[in-house]
DNA sequence: TCGCCTCGATGCCAAACCGGTATCGGGTGC
DNA sequence: GCACCCGATACCGGTTTGGCATCGAGGCGA
């Protein structure tokens, strides 16, 4: 009993013999002798319980059952090659797909950037992007829905990576006209009796105590007028006069009537609120890699 | 340096593993002990440029690209068994397709009840059905555009194979009422002076020469009224009152108002008309081989 | 913290497989 | 009838494959 079961080889064999319709000939372009591709062509025949060629003095000639699986063989052939370049851009990490989060007010002009850098060179990698919550972006993470989130200020999470990329200044956002319409910049410590709206609303920690805290620093406590959710609706509360706020430097790209943003002057450099990335510590997908690559150089 | 080319055993075993999500049990499913699974998955790996699983210490699970591959393999498979699945049922001649020619006037119950017969027995044979004369019957089988052909009267073809499957008497065709509306039969003999209608009007040897040489041993030659296509056209203008034609049996089923079909009394067993098939001599279609297989069992 | 257990990886050996050379056997054509 | 062409077969050596024994790493419970 040869062989009961079908095999790569018989099928490239198959497929050479019935193109050339001859086995000599296939040898010659398989760059093997003869005897081989007999012996793989019966056993083949044995395996499938069919006679795919009838021999002539000439040569062969396919049957119907030889002709039909002529068909069948070049289709898998064609599928398996495919799959085996498929496969290895994925393991490249240019095929595949990326699930992103990013926190309710989008970045301006950072993760934009870096998102369209990353389409740009890696085509084929489907991006989906989510407007997650930060601990949204930590559960998602971590039940594998989620390979990337975007946020600032994240705590360290157990078995999650998180990584800075950019710092970015506070600015004031302050009533206009008003007091400091004049002003170059401003003290925090001159904010001490205003009230404050703060921003976000979440349930994890984060902007709002970074705020507070450095109220603190600079001796007082914040008069919190109200707690909003991003940044855009306190900059136009702020315009509403409610009060004031304090924003990351990238939101005062966006001009609004009624604010100014004005640069603190008395906060040192590392008081500055950070754009991070977190991911899972041991995501081995070379997706990722290449996304945060991409990040990194886009941020040197 | 391992594989550098794919192998069905290889894509079988990480279908396997994958599925497991552990080399030992893949193992046990696949009834081999574990190291060569180990040993076929690095292949592969090597092979596609991919890393398919990441190895943990509870077993194993798969990467982005090997789940892409499994994805593929499964249908690679799948392909490759249906593939073999309908290979064996075309070699067994329950799977493909046969060209069939009848003649202009098909037999009117011999012929379909055959095809109807296999078409139930071998319902994924797809039969076509083709209208030809017995050139074009020849030419077709000779050119492999044809299978199999049925026709009357075939004369010897080099390389062609002619089985009688039935043997038909004859009958004459006369007008009614007239002189013979009142018998049960008539003898050739009687019709010597009556104008005759002959068909089938072809290019090759046939049942028009058959009824003239009957007609010569009768002791006459026929008056040749008008040679017509076909059988029906034929008993049509004997209705007409152009003369009077002789049939083959199974025609007589037809009734047609205005004549009457009598059977000859003055012929021999051996003069009447076969219903005969012609098929491609060393033909191996196992198709034909069935075809013929039922056509026989109808006909015994 | 130290064994112990699980799981995949590795080394080694025998059996199976595969390809090459030489040769056979049947069929064709001069 | 002889030479030639083509696929089939016999036999041999190198490679591959699977099994057994063992290793090494990581996790878990006492």
């Amino acid at each position: 009993m040869m062989g009961t079961n079908m095999n790569l080889r018989q099928l490239r064999y198959f497929i050479a013999v019935a193109e050339e319709l001859h086995f000599g000939r296939a040898a010659e372009r398989l760059h093997i002798s003869q005897p081989p591709i007999t012996r793989q062509i019966q056993s083949l025949e044995e395996t499938l319980g069919a006679q795919l060629f009838i021999r002539t003095p000439r040569g062969v000639e396919l049957t119907q059952a030889g002709s039909l699986f002529l068909e069948e063989a070049r289709n898998i052939a064609e599928l398996l090659e495919q799959a085996a370049d498929r496969v290895h851009r994925a393991a490249e990490g240019n095929l595949g797909r990326l699930d992103i989060a990013i926190f309710g007010t989008a970045i301006l002009s950072l993760i934009p950037r870096i998102i369209l850098e990353f389409k740009h060179r890696y085509p084929d990698v489907k991006i989906v992007m989510h407007a997650s919550d930060k601990l949204a972006q930590i559960e998602g993470l971590q039940n594998r829905s989620l390979d990337l989130g975007f946020n600032r200020m994240l705590v360290p999470v157990p078995g999650l990576m998180i990584e800075e990329l950019q710092r970015e200044q506070l600015y004031a956002v302050l009533p206009d006209p008003g007091p400091w319409s004049d002003r170059d910049s401003i003290a925090l410590s001159e904010l001490a009796e205003q009230p404050m709206v703060l921003f976000p609303a979440s349930r994890a920690q984060g902007f709002v105590e970074k705020v507070s805290g450095l109220c603190h620093e600079a001796g007082f406590a914040p008069n919190v007028a109200q707690v909003v959710g991003d940044g855009f609706t306190a900059m136009a509360l702020v315009a509403a006069g409610f009060g004031v706020c304090l924003v990351p430097e990238s939101i005062t790209s966006v001009r609004m009537d009624g604010v100014i943003c004005l640069p603190l002057s008395d906060v040192n450099e590392a008081a500055g609120v950070d754009i991070s990335c977190i991911y899972r510590e041991n995501d081995s997908s070379p997706l990722l890699a290449n996304f945060l690559q991409v990040a990194r150089e886009m941020t040197d």
